[in-house]
DNA sequence: AATATTATTGCAATAGCTTGCATAAGCAAT
DNA sequence: ATTGCTTATGCAAGCTATTGCAATAATATT
């Protein structure tokens, strides 16, 4: 499978090791092309590898993150949500009231982010971000 | 104290209750005029006030969010810290390598939040935000 | 293939924050 | 002041996520 060739190529490449888990994370967060959470992919992994741990899973996670291979976002669900890096070309904005969560353009985030460079050369992460606020339905009350 | 006496209004108005433990966790977040985390919050108010419990301290900053009194922001640092709103009229980036907090202008998430509401309809919440990415510093290694 | 090295895992404990529930206390009416 | 109604608090338990540590297993070397 070509995912799990170029993520030995990248474990490789940064001297970290190809274990099991590590697979099994990466795939399942890869499967789910929708938000999944570190204790669905756990479920989900336990079923193929039955000592599979949560902790494993989000150690892994953390890994994946500092690769930018996975997005982590808080969606106002309780628990964060991961997201394919890369596949995520979008943003999405949260209802406080209603708590619904609505897909938006990526580009938002580009004059931000050109801005912030410029003017502080800072390089801001705004990959799949949760934007929270009021949404139109709810701003009428 | 100015801020008692408002508070106790604002609360009036909104038919909640004014007890001792509510204005002692919003003068601790008055008094500090940079960020405070709850731990610190109940450290303080402890001192005043011997029964005062963490879960009070983490509902009072509950309440005083929706009353647009304080601001609630993750900076990083492992807790949620809190600020006066109104007061917070600044953001801040924080960088993931070197941990380094720095201050910017409010201005940078007008046009975003603008563009948000033209857009989409939606009423972003851009109080007091906490910027993930890396530093200029840490950008060169 | 066997061995040595050391990153990674599983487990249990811990941290920060939230929630359920019985008791306490704020407020209004008397 | 007393009473009754209802919200808010303290306490303990629970939840998501993180961390310390000893055992395990991936890789390199022989
Ligand atoms: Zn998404
Ligand atoms: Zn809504
Ligand atoms: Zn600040
Ligand atoms: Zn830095």
């Amino acid at each position: 499978m070509k995912a799990e060739r170029s993520l030995a190529e990248i474990l490789r490449e940064r001297g970290y090791r190809l274990t099991p888990q590590r697979m099994i994370v990466l795939e399942a967060v890869e499967a789910s092309d929708h938000h999944i959470s570190a204790e669905e992919i756990h479920t989900k992994a336990h079923a193929r590898y039955p000592y599979m741990n949560i902790s494993t899973v989000y150690r892994t996670l953390e890994l994946l993150k500092e690769l930018d291979l996975v997005a982590e976002t808080d969606l106002g669900g309780g628990r964060l949500v991961y997201h394919p890096a890369g596949k995520a070309h979008h943003h999405h904005l949260v209802c406080r009231k209603c708590g619904k969560v609505q897909d938006i353009d990526r580009t938002v985030f580009e004059r931000l982010r050109d801005e912030l460079k410029d003017r502080y050369g800072f390089n801001a992460e705004f990959e799949h971000m949760g934007i929270f606020g009021t949404c139109e339905a709810c701003r009428g009350q």
